[in-house]
DNA sequence: TTTTTTTATTAAACATGTTTATTTAGGGCA
DNA sequence: TGCCCTAAATAAACATGTTTAATAAAAAAA
């Protein structure tokens, strides 16, 4: 790591700092390459170099956030609660992180949800870490004996991730939906899910 | 209806034919607004006039072929059976017709799925359809006796359109993914559903 | 130290989705 | 028929993401 390096990350920080601020006041379609580019005091030529393209740098702007976000999740877990408090716990925490800017994080996983995972490197790294620590903690509610074992804890993961990602689907579309009323609905959906509907 | 009407109607038709042609052979990011404005002879500004962007055009252009493979769903569907069979005949309908051209179906999903409804007309009314569909099939199964009185319809339905949503996204996204494993990966969750997974 | 090579950076060019201003022709009316 | 009005169509311009070719400075080799 000689000088060389040293100019080519701190130019990459610039970069960062200056899409992480644009693409929150403005938006991101409603932001250019070049505004960044000139607010970080580089060329956008250098933007690209940095980062392949506009939904690269986005994923690699917003990802620390998400990350230290997940972090947190993990940090205030409630102590000794079972899957549906769990699961309040990180819901509510995710729309509430996502409510402070819906419109930015619709285009985020909008443009990432559906990318090959090797375009999405940050965003794929912390799914599967929100996907290991949901089989986790199934694991564990079936050591506890609330979840039956013959339950395949990597499908039920799955199958809640998808049930989550739905009802975030709602709650991105509609602006007039607020956290709470998503709440709501995810609590009927998890109690169904959880004591099936069949008779 | 005079012919400028006419003509109108038919420069849409030509454009829509030859969008459908080349997004279907090249790809959607592989042909550009002119290369298909010029196999359809017109201009490239005609083809914005006539459909606002690329992403509306590619929606109108997939979504007649969409609502057909609904329309054969329904007519097909397995007369007399249960929630599961109809699902399963459902899921593995559409993965087959996704699967002739996935990368195709992987955009037109991608570009549309948090796009707010005014902007999807077509897909946003297959969707209520589908969504309808289902609801209908649930309250028939508690009619039957087959599903619990207390399951709010609406809730069941959004709960099984996104786990399927969520199939999905993984059979569109993996290349690898055959259309059988998938439906092996939709068995199973749908039976942790039907059954619940609590103890 | 001088020369060569590598590479971070950029200006300029390019590709393509979209907008704007203009042209053209159909539909109604005297 | 001749005139106007409306709207379909388009050429040209524009905006912006991305590529290319050139520059310059650090690192390596001599």
């Amino acid at each position: 790591m000689g000088r060389r390096d040293d100019t080519k990350a701190e130019t990459r920080e610039l970069i960062l700092n200056s899409a992480r601020d644009m693409f929150w006041e403005k938006g991101v379609e409603k932001c250019t390459i070049r505004d960044i580019a000139d607010a970080a005091g580089v060329s956008a030529a250098s933007v690209i170099v940095h980062f392949k393209n506009k939904t690269a740098l986005l994923e690699a702007a917003l990802s620390d956030d998400l990350e230290q976000a997940l972090g947190q999740i993990i940090a205030t877990l409630p102590a000794g609660k079972g899957l549906q408090d769990v699961l309040f716990h990180m819901v509510s925490y995710m729309l509430t992180f996502y409510d402070k800017n819906r419109e930015l994080y619709r285009i985020l996983i909008r443009d990432t949800l559906y990318q090959p995972v090797q375009d999405i490197p940050s965003i794929a790294m912390l799914e599967e870490q929100h996907f290991q620590f949901l089989t986790n903690l199934i694991e564990h509610e079936k050591e506890e004996g609330r979840v039956r074992l013959t339950i395949d804890s990597r499908v039920a993961t799955a199958a809640l991730y998808s049930l989550y990602i739905g009802i975030l689907r709602n709650f991105l579309r509609d602006p007039a939906l607020s956290v709470q009323k998503t709440m709501e609905q995810l609590a009927v959906t998890l109690e169904q899910y959880l004591s099936g509907i069949a008779v």
